[in-house]
DNA sequence: ATGTAACATTGATATAAATCAACTATATTT
DNA sequence: AAATATAGTTGATTTATATCAATGTTACAT
């Protein structure tokens, strides 16, 4: 992790809630206050069971939100691309952390002292309504997450996640950013099972796969996988 | 459903946030603009799917909140007890319900159209925050709840859920609120595996079992059981 | 260019947990 | 009190999915 000037952080203007929060409040809040900084690859930006003692917003890059789990077992709740609040399920009541994040490539973050924000959306609603509007998004999310996880089979896992993965790049046609392994977790399924599922979409024509690159052919099928387990 | 004179809700007063937060706003706000409902047991106070149209306060009774998967197969991913928010999870983002509650004992809430709601916490943000403080929590109940029933065997998914329900309770000897399918339902068994499982640990010293009543005599061991799957 | 580590693939096997089926016990209604 | 519905129990069977093992492939570092 490289901290401000190394790595300076272009992408963040015109795209950090937290820096627009603290420009509209007026408050005089020196803009050290929120520091920049850019992670690399597979490098980790908030960690399971760590304290929370700042927010964290993704101004650019593309990042995993996952739980670790037993064994080194992750799920993988959803990716993110800015502009994305990270340190957000945990704001209000958790001391810690109840999941990780870490980089699937090179990104960068604002974040800001929580006792700061704090105090400033003590004095400013909009800024916690917005919280509270990323927040809802989540949990509609993760909400989703547990009926697929729970009530699909591994078909209609990989199915749904597929579909997640092109309407997060807008565009049935792909670069997966994670491996198979990765592909797994996000549908908690094996890296194994993970292989042949997309082998065996492939044979039947619903997807075509090179490598990592991804396209999916008939959508409809694929959202009827996805429906029906 | 009862709506207000019906079943009067004495329990109510100094337990509900709603009402709280109209006396502390000044507000001139008729009492009538919170209606008060009764709920007997088994009866829906909300229903997965349908539009969020007021918040609701559970102020008595106890309630059961859960997703309706496929085939009928539900999740309860917790019970509810006064002071609680049921209309919590979907206030800010989602306008659809992405969960159900029900009553399993006859129950009593608040509830406040949104529209009034969103006016007073854009005047008073204590109202807004305390519904944060909830929504942390809740979220954090739900994270656990993933890792439970992705991570772990059943045998360790009940034993969590006893652990729960005593400290719901706060208590190692309680009845059960719930058939034994929705004891599954709280850990994504089977009814018949679930009563197993009772058996099993019963068999085992670890826990008492006569009808409902439940004692879990090795809380350490059942805890362990409980950690490591 | 070569070696090493990370990633991907395929087949065989094991197993956890669901489902099916039949039956008993306990409530609830008439 | 009888009848019906709901809840609980047990055993046998099936099935979905993980795990194990072996091997191929690609990317990365020296």
């Amino acid at each position: 992790m490289r901290i401000n000037g190394k790595m300076p952080c272009e992408a963040c203007r015109n795209k950090c809630d937290l820096h627009d929060a603290f420009r509209r409040s007026g408050r005089i809040v020196p803009e050290s206050s929120i520091i920049r900084a850019g992670f690399r690859k597979h490098e980790m930006i908030c960690r399971q069971g760590d304290s929370v003692s700042h927010a964290i917003y993704l101004t650019g890059g593309t990042a995993k939100l996952y739980i670790e789990g037993i064994n080194g077992h992750n799920i993988i709740l959803y990716l993110m691309r800015p502009p994305a609040y990270i340190g957000l399920l945990s704001f209000f009541e958790s001391i810690h952390y109840t999941y990780s994040v870490t980089a699937i490539e090179d990104s960068q973050v604002c974040m800001v002292k929580l006792d700061l924000l704090k105090e400033l959306y003590l004095e400013n609603h909009e800024v916690l309504l917005r919280l509270n509007k990323a927040f809802g998004k989540s949990v509609a999310l993760i909400m989703k997450k547990i009926i697929c996880l729970n009530q699909k089979n591994i078909r209609g896992r990989i199915a749904e996640s597929l579909l997640s993965l092109a309407s997060f790049y807008g565009t049935d046609s792909f670069r997966l950013p994670v491996t198979r392994k990765e592909l797994g977790e996000m549908s908690a399924i094996s890296e194994e099972n993970t292989v042949r599922l997309l082998t065996e979409l492939k044979n039947e024509g619903i997807i075509s796969v090179h490598g990592r690159d991804v396209t999916i052919i008939d959508n409809v099928f694929l959202s009827k996988i996805s429906e029906l387990g």
